[in-house]
DNA sequence: AGATTTATGTTCGTTTTAGTTCGTTCTTTG
DNA sequence: CAAAGAACGAACTAAAACGAACATAAATCT
C-alpha cells in the first residue's frame, strides 16, 4: 500500500484523537481537501481507519455499531479526560487500563509515554497501545465481550492477580450519589475490584453523562478511588464524600483543551 | 548490506524524525537527490527504511507493514486452504486457533459456522470471529507481539492448558524434508505444543510457500498432525512420511474455489 | 601502470502526486 | 419532506519525483 508522509501522520493523529477532521488535516497539511480525502480513502482501503462524513475515525477491530455510537458520545471531553488522567501517569510506570470508553481515551492520550507496562482485558486498548512501539502490553485472557470487546471471567480474574501495578485506571457505568460506582456486568465489576486491589494508587475515569446513571452491580466505592477525573463538578453530595475520604477529584476543563 | 556513512546517519535521523526527505538530504550531505535515491533504496531493501514519495519513513513504526504484506502473499491460496479446513470442522465444534496469517484464514472461514467455541492467542483472529455472534470466544492472555498481534509468553501457556477441545488448527513458519514443523518465536512454539496437546484433532494449515522455508525453532512432526490442509502437492519425502505416519494430505485445489 | 571496481553525477523518459473543476451524493434545516 | 449547503469522488492536467542508463572520477587490485 502506498504511505506517505501525511497518511503516517493522519494515522498516529486519529490514534491519538479517535477521530480526524478533512477540513482541519487539509490545513495542518497545507493542501487541498481533494488531497486529504484521497488519503482517507486510501488508509480506509487499507482497514487503518473507518471513514465517516467530514473526516475518518480510528478502526476498532470489533464492529459494534452501539459501541461506536457511545464512543462518539461526549467524545471531546472524554478525550480531555483523558489527557489529565495519563499526565498523572509518568513514563516507566505500570498500569491496569479496565473495559470502557472513558479508558480507551486514556490509552490513546498514553501513546507519547515511553516504557509503559499495561495490562488490559480490553481489546480496544490493546489495539490502541500496539503503536506506542515502547509500551509492554499485556492482555489479560477472558472470554470476548462482544458489546465493548472486553474480555471478562474467571480466567481475566485469575489474570490480573498475577500482577501489582502502580496504577489502576478504570472506568464506571454510572456513579450514584452515596459516592458507588455501578455497572452493568457482574463479571467486570469483579475484574473492575481485582484491578483496584492490586494496584497502587486507583484513577477513575467518568464523564459527567455518568454522574445520574443507575447500574445494577456495585463495583467498589469512590473511598476507595485515589483520583477521580471528570469534565464537570460532580452534585454536592458526592463532592462532600470525596473529601470526607480524601478523594481528590481533578476536572478536565476547558483551558487544557 | 554495504553501509556508507551517509546511509548510517540518514538512518540515524529517519529514527530521530520519523521521516527523511530526500530534497532534505541532498543538501545537508551536499550530494544529488540521485545519489540519496539510491541510499534509500538500499535501506528500504534491507528493511530498514519504507519509501514514501519524496523521502522515506521510519520502518519500524505504527504498524508492522511485513505482517500486512505477509497476509497479502498468497492471500488467495490462504483463504482456499481456509475454507477447505472449514468444512472439517463441524458447527458447535470447540478449537483452537493460533497465531499465523493461515490461521486468519481458517477464522475467516468459520464464519457461518455455528455455535462454535474458539480459544485463541490471536488478536486478529478474535477480532475477525467477534463477527460471528453464535461464537464463544476467548482470549489466551500474554503478552503482545506487535509483529502479529499475537500474544505469547507463559500465562498464554498456562491458559491453553485450561482448556481441552476438539480440534488444534495451528500454523508454521516453515516445514522440512524431515516433516518437522517450525517457527521462529521459541515462545510461540511453547504454546503451539500445549495447543497440539490439549486438543483430540490437530490440524495443520500451511500454503506451499512454506515447503522450503526454515525456521529455528521445532514445534512438531507432522506424525502428531491428523489433517494437513495447504495447496499442493509437498515434496515426495513429506508424502511419503505422511503415508507412514497416518498424516491425511489434504489438497485446496482450484476445484472448490 | 593498466585493469577493474565502486561511488557519484547527468540526462531523459516514465510514474506518481496533488491541484482544479464539476457533477453527484449526503446532511441538515426550515 | 424538500431545498440549500457541505462533502464527496471522478476526470483531467501540470509539476514533481522517480529510476534506468550512461558518463566520469576516484579507489583498489593485479
Amino acid at each position: 500500500m502506498a504511505q506517505n508522509f501525511r497518511q503516517t501522520e493522519i494515522l498516529k493523529l486519529a490514534r491519538e484523537q479517535g477521530k480526524v477532521v478533512v477540513e482541519d488535516l487539509a490545513a495542518h497539511f497545507a493542501v487541498t481537501l481533494q488531497t486529504i480525502r484521497r488519503d482517507l480513502t486510501e488508509l480506509c482501503d487499507g482497514g487503518k481507519l473507518t471513514r465517516v462524513y467530514g473526516g475518518a475515525i480510528a478502526a476498532s477491530g470489533v464492529v459494534n455499531i452501539g459501541y461506536e455510537d457511545r464512543r462518539a458520545l461526549n467524545a471531546e471531553e472524554k478525550d480531555r479526560i483523558g489527557r489529565l488522567c495519563a499526565e498523572a501517569i509518568p513514563h516507566e510506570a505500570s498500569l491496569f487500563l479496565n473495559i470502557g470508553t472513558s479508558t480507551e481515551a486514556v490509552a490513546r492520550a498514553l501513546l507519547g509515554h515511553q516504557n509503559l507496562l499495561v495490562v488490559t482485558n480490553n481489546l480496544n486498548v490493546a489495539n490502541i497501545l500496539a503503536a506506542n512501539a515502547t509500551a509492554e502490553v499485556i492482555v489479560a485472557g477472558g472470554v470476548l465481550r462482544r458489546a465493548d470487546a472486553g474480555l471478562v471471567g474467571d480466567v481475566t480474574l485469575d489474570m490480573v492477580r498475577h500482577f501489582k501495578v502502580d496504577f489502576a485506571v478504570i472506568g464506571t457505568s454510572g456513579l450514584d450519589e452515596d459516592g458507588d460506582l455501578l455497572d452493568f456486568d457482574f463479571r467486570e465489576v469483579r475484574v473492575s475490584q481485582a484491578i483496584i486491589k492490586q494496584a497502587r494508587r486507583t484513577f477513575l475515569v467518568a464523564d459527567q453523562s455518568k454522574f445520574h446513571r443507575s447500574a445494577p452491580v456495585r463495583i467498589a466505592s469512590l473511598a476507595e478511588v485515589d483520583i477521580f477525573f471528570t469534565d464537570a463538578k460532580p452534585p454536592d453530595r458526592v463532592q462532600t464524600l470525596c473529601r470526607e475520604w480524601g478523594t481528590e477529584i481533578a476536572i478536565a476543563g476547558l483551558g487544557q483543551n
